[in-house]
DNA sequence: CATCGATCTGCTCATTTGAGCAAGTCTGCA
DNA sequence: TGCAGACTTGCTCAAATGAGCAGATCGATG
């Protein structure tokens, strides 16, 4: 009929959020009376409260009071000789996993670096994933992550689009690199094959590149990542711990002292080597659980980790065995 | 009968305050929830999560996403040399006083100046005590307080526990020096006489060395306090417009180009002198109302104000009428 | 060791809030 | 123009929440 009476211009959503946040957070009215006073509806200010949150207009902070992992924090930084650990005590509080504070705590961190790391090299496995997910929308703008080891899971070709990287680029608006190959080979001859054709070679040349890595550390164990999609069988886990090996990094195994066993298996492996993953400015690891204290010290030891995360009870354990 | 089971050693519920608000924003429980894992009731939950608000633990901050304000600030800024402006368009929707929204933007400034004041010099009014009360509890530690205008409410004594100074001073952790005089007396006389009393010279002495200084701009009017609280009768009202004052500062008024105006009422005028408040590195000033549009105009050109904290129709209307 | 006041606890109940749904609205495309 | 699909809107109703209260607990004091 005639011209729309309030032009609903481009940016006027995000003022309406910012303003029914305020009111709602800081004059503590109830979502009704903003409602009334906005002349929009009770539901409408509801779904705006979220909207904000989501979109980070509204932030809510939570100072971390523990003094328990504020000292772990410190003790481990100091004995492994790290840039930065954290540590958190929250959601061990009764048996719950410690996965999800321990992801958001990672993401947190990563999405605070400065400057934001506009290449980023990450891993994956249950860790990365949760850490992906624990990313918010918009946590960066315009990054570029790339698998720094083998993804393709045996067999299967789905599920790209939850892969971690594909995730993290997604949430961070920008593009990812797959390394779309197997994390383990058969052959030696295999893998230095694979990784002298080009397209392999651009996405390794790639990931040798980004100055950040995220990485999980993994635990061997008949129920881990590795073996469950079919690149190691139960032989292999076995012949693995009695070389010595108590986890891995990207894909490599290591002894609890932090050397690469069995370099046979290593050399048929794809992907960045530990002494590439060395040469990066960021290294943050990210574990959780007890079960993973030694896979943990092997990492820290290899001296691939400049930022740990982890729950307080693999902290405490660390601090305990170190 | 025995040992407590669990010591509540302190800082425990500090922790605790930490955990719940951890679980309750970030992991999305219901308090229900929380309070099963946590072994605790549903109430305590509620409970510690709004003493974890109130005690800081948790911070909720709002990103002020409203291109008109940012621009008004940007333009009063340039307009009138200023170091900084605050302009909020919160409150303002529909006919409710913007004066908390402006008053908690002043809070917030005040708090986040750096390093924070250890000597903070104040005036009075309705502003002013709004703006004390936005106040977070410990929003500084250790602060001193002192006004820096009479402030004696004419007659009446009491009152003293809610003067904005004192009230800024108990939040902030520190102690207050109050101006324990008139604002305006009867003769030039006795302010020379009074201002030489050695208990007042103390006082404006520390009120002139505070590095910086937060005061509201009065409006010269009729219901204005500085009339209400019996300074000014309706004859000094009007024969202050008359010579063409439209507002004051710290008791001085001035006409609508900066100047101060009625010269003898201004010798009988206590407190710290515009020239003395002009020497200070922060003046902040905080306003709010078309109705003040003049007052504030006088104030910026009187060269007193290094910060503005105003409302946007205020806003609006200093740039027009500039 | 009794008493008083202050604080803390768990509760009832009214209010506040969000999940989920059906109807309405917009947008691109033929 | 007309229509499918995506999105938005206002609603019902159940779940979540906070105000306020009575009893318990603590701690200082005479």
């Amino acid at each position: 009929m005639s011209i729309t009476p309030l032009a609903p211009e481009p940016g006027d959503q995000e003022a309406l959020m910012s303003q029914v946040a305020y009111l709602y957070y800081e004059e503590m009215l109830t979502q009704e009376a903003i409602a009334r006073r906005l002349q929009v509806t009770r539901w409408k200010v509801g779904r705006l409260l979220r909207a904000a949150r989501e979109q980070g207009i509204v932030e809510i902070s939570i100072r971390h009071v523990d003094s328990r992992s504020v000292e772990l924090e410190q003790e481990i930084v100091e004995l492994f000789g790290l840039d930065r650990a954290f540590v958190t005590g929250f959601g061990s509080a009764s048996g719950n996993s410690t996965l999800p504070a321990v992801a958001r705590r990672a993401a947190h961190h990563l999405a605070a670096l400065t400057p934001t790391p506009l290449l980023l090299g990450t891993s994956w496995g249950r860790t990365m994933t949760a850490v992906a997910s624990a990313l918010p929308e918009g946590w960066t703008s315009d990054v570029h992550v790339v698998q720094m080891n083998g993804a393709l899971t045996a067999g299967v070709v789905e599920g790209q689009q939850n892969d971690p990287a594909f995730q993290m680029s997604r949430t961070g608006g920008g593009r990812c690199t797959m390394l779309p190959v197997p994390a383990i080979v058969d052959k030696p001859e295999v893998r230095e094959g694979l990784e002298r054709d080009s397209t392999i070679a651009n996405v390794l040349t790639l990931a040798r590149q980004a100055p950040v890595a995220l990485f999980g550390i993994g635990l061997l164990d008949e129920d881990s990542v590795l073996a469950t999609s079919g690149y190691l069988d139960r032989d292999q886990v076995v012949s693995l711990k009695h070389a010595g090996a108590v986890g891995d990094v990207i894909g490599r195994f290591l002894s609890v002292d932090g050397a690469v066993v069995e370099e046979q298996l290593d050399s048929r492996t794809l992907g960045l080597s530990l002494d590439e993953l060395r040469e990066k400015d960021e290294r943050i690891a990210v574990a959780h659980g007890t079960a993973k204290v030694f896979a943990t010290l092997a990492a820290l030891r290899a001296g691939v980790v400049s930022t740990l995360v982890i729950d307080e009870e693999l902290a405490q354990a660390l601090v305990e065995v170190a």
